[in-house]
DNA sequence: GCAGGTTCCTTCGGTCGCTGAACTAACATG
DNA sequence: CATGTTAGTTCAGCGACCGAAGGAACCTGC
């Protein structure tokens, strides 16, 4: 029911270019005969279209491939140098800001460690400001060649209006946005840190290929990015996959959020310590986790027990195709027990949504919130009109 | 990462046909200047794709408005009359087959009622058969005036080949698509019954306008439509939306599917009643519920409670603008409580979803899902490509 | 009853984008 | 070096939208 937008013949243009250049960054590089096949393109048009996209210093030539009697094939791929993505990580304890070129190789990488409890806005914004500078001079590379910042936060950011809602952070409609535009003018992309790096799994990780899975984020929270048709949802207002305060214990153990048996209050690594007695007053709470894990106690089978029957709860009202475990916890979790895991998972979902579904673990690591922040700007920049631009020198 | 397909200008077309006649059909009667203003479109465009559905008639006129001092508008809608669609309700007691007009008036109906365990797919298959050659002498209407057969039937429903797995009917793989097919050429949509009849809500009842919603079912099932960003979400094997076999309880009741601590093994009626203490083996099913409802025992209190914590996992989870309860027991039990589930969901699920979100009854009654059914013909064509077409007397 | 005003609708030329077909380019082979 | 093969480009044609100008159908006031 959501009325689609009036189409012009323009935007078959950019929807054709923006296909044509996702397929060069994804499947490239490719020939312009193969592109053609790829996307279903004509020749001719191919042809017109690199035709600009070489002329804009998008897309570069990468060698040439004999074909068997015949004109060889020439190579193009994306220009990694053509333009860069700075991604932002804003965590409880510290801001993290990346530097990336198209091919999402780092290129310089700056951390500002942030106080407990310390977090107010105009702080953590003067960080990421300085971020910026900090990378863009560490690599050399002028701001005009940056497509965009993109910056994962906690809590719930409207869309729009980048105005967040963080608990932790006490932060309760900090227009982020409008403080970092009063001082940048480069484009700015804000959203929530998990989905962002959920949208990273799916693009660079374990997530490759599927359109509809589910990336679950286990740390100390608990979220979830769900993927459905190819697209991240974002639901109504920007909060979707708030999957750790689902309650999976009717009346159960007590959470932070004021809740009882929230997931998060289960498997979250807080609540995972503290049902093993251990304090979560000392820091070293990843090697201690570590040592629990290995323990096998019933405290760990507990926590098998309620993971997978959350992800037995997505299996069966979502039907993905592929679910994706990540955050520090866990890859944890699931480098001890993945196979305990897939097998709770079976015995509470049913069957035919079991059997379409494979689980397994991210692969970028529990640290890519800043590399998924920057691929909401490379996400931009495939979608992009084409525009009049400065062309590229790289 | 779903890779959209290649565009050509008459996809421009195609698109914006399916936005006007959706505009018409949903908002109309409309004049060309309306339909100008509410799709986007230029006058000039309107104007001829307009000649285009008046020749065709699928569009016709309908009454002239004044316009102070000026032409008067001449006003269009679709045609009601252009064609017809069948909606068919296969349920374990029955199969009803109804004619619907395009405004969704029923023209005529027949049902066949169904023995306990008497669900062979070829006797399903026969009285579906019959069911539509019966509504259409009835009805007088030849067969070629029928856009479609739209067909709800329980459990999973594999997209493309129309395979059902239905566990209730014993039906594992079954056919059904090319079973119908092998005797009767008019377009088939197999669908499940619960999502044709969220879709029924979605479109005609408390849905009308909502791009993120979801419409639980809950009678002696319990199931759920999922609406992201307008469509329906179906998942990777079709079986998204399967809510009753989602666990609120770890390790708690055991449910039919096999599995514990289903929400199903609280809220579904066979469930609600057993636990009030009531025999299911006798009919009535119906009236003992509403007994028990009246009694506000503690049992309804529980199953208020567990009935607003599965739908606060939803509003967390997906941040829906509106959750529709149906189904004959969604129907009873929010008639009798619904601000008492409002506030159980309000205590279980995030401040800022949950502000985002409103719960609401379903508007069209237990019965709707061969309206439903009959939605999934209105749907094809209304996005169907400008086809030459036997042109319309009605 | 008619000139002028207003609003709705249609017609027409212009532009943009894709395509098939013809054509050119660049190689291998004997 | 003639021939064959494959890759890529150019060009005329078609379909779709749009803005602008023109026509249609009404109202008002004199």
């Amino acid at each position: 029911m959501a009325r689609p937008e009036r189409r012009t013949v323009r935007d078959v243009r950019r929807g054709n270019r923006a296909m044509l250049l996702r397929t060069l960054y994804f499947d490239g590089p490719a020939s312009r005969n193969d592109l053609s096949g790829l996307t279903g393109l004509s020749a001719a048009t191919v042809s017109t279209m690199t035709g600009g996209l070489l002329g804009d210093g998008i897309v570069v030539e990468a060698g040439q491939v004999d074909s068997d009697g015949g004109r060889p094939r020439v190579l193009l791929r994306v220009n990694p140098l053509y333009g860069y993505a700075i991604g932002v990580d804003v965590a409880e304890t510290h801001v993290r800001v990346e530097l990336f070129d198209l091919e999402m190789h780092q290129r310089a990488k700056v951390e500002y460690a942030l106080r407990p409890a310390r977090h107010e806005p105009e702080l953590v914004a003067m960080h990421i400001l300085a971020g910026i500078e900090v990378v863009l001079s560490d690599a050399g590379i002028p701001a005009e060649r940056v497509l965009g910042v993109g910056i994962g936060v906690p809590g719930i950011v409207e869309r729009g209006t980048d105005v967040i809602h963080a608990k932790a952070f006490g932060w309760n409609g900090v227009p982020m946005g409008a403080l970092l535009r009063a001082s940048t003018s480069l484009p700015l992309y804000v959203d929530n840190g998990a989905k962002a790096m959920g949208q990273a799994e799916l693009w660079f990780g374990s997530g490759r290929g599927a359109a509809n899975a589910v990336i679950v984020l286990i740390g100390a929270g608990v979220g979830a990015t769900v993927v459905a048709d190819g697209a991240t949802f974002h639901g109504v207002s920007s909060s979707a996959g708030e999957w750790g305060h689902t309650k999976i214990v009717a009346g159960g153990r007590p959470c932070r959020c004021g809740g009882r048996g929230c997931l998060e209050a289960y498997i979250g690594a807080e609540a995972i310590l503290e049902r093993a007695g251990v304090s979560t007053q000392k820091a070293g709470w990843q090697e201690e986790l570590t040592r629990v894990l290995a323990s096998r106690s019933s405290v760990v089978e507990e926590t098998v027990e309620y993971l997978g029957v959350g992800l037995a709860n997505l299996v069966n009202l979502l039907n993905p195709e592929r679910i994706i475990i990540g955050g520090w916890v866990g890859l944890l979790l699931g480098e001890a027990l993945l196979p305990e895991i897939r097998d709770v998972v079976a015995a509470n979902s049913l069957a035919q949504p079991y059997a379409a579904s494979s689980i397994v673990l991210g692969r970028l690591g529990p640290d890519a919130v800043a590399l998924g922040a920057a691929t909401l700007v490379i996400e931009e920049f495939l979608n992009a009109t084409p525009a009049a631009r400065v062309p590229a020198t790289g």
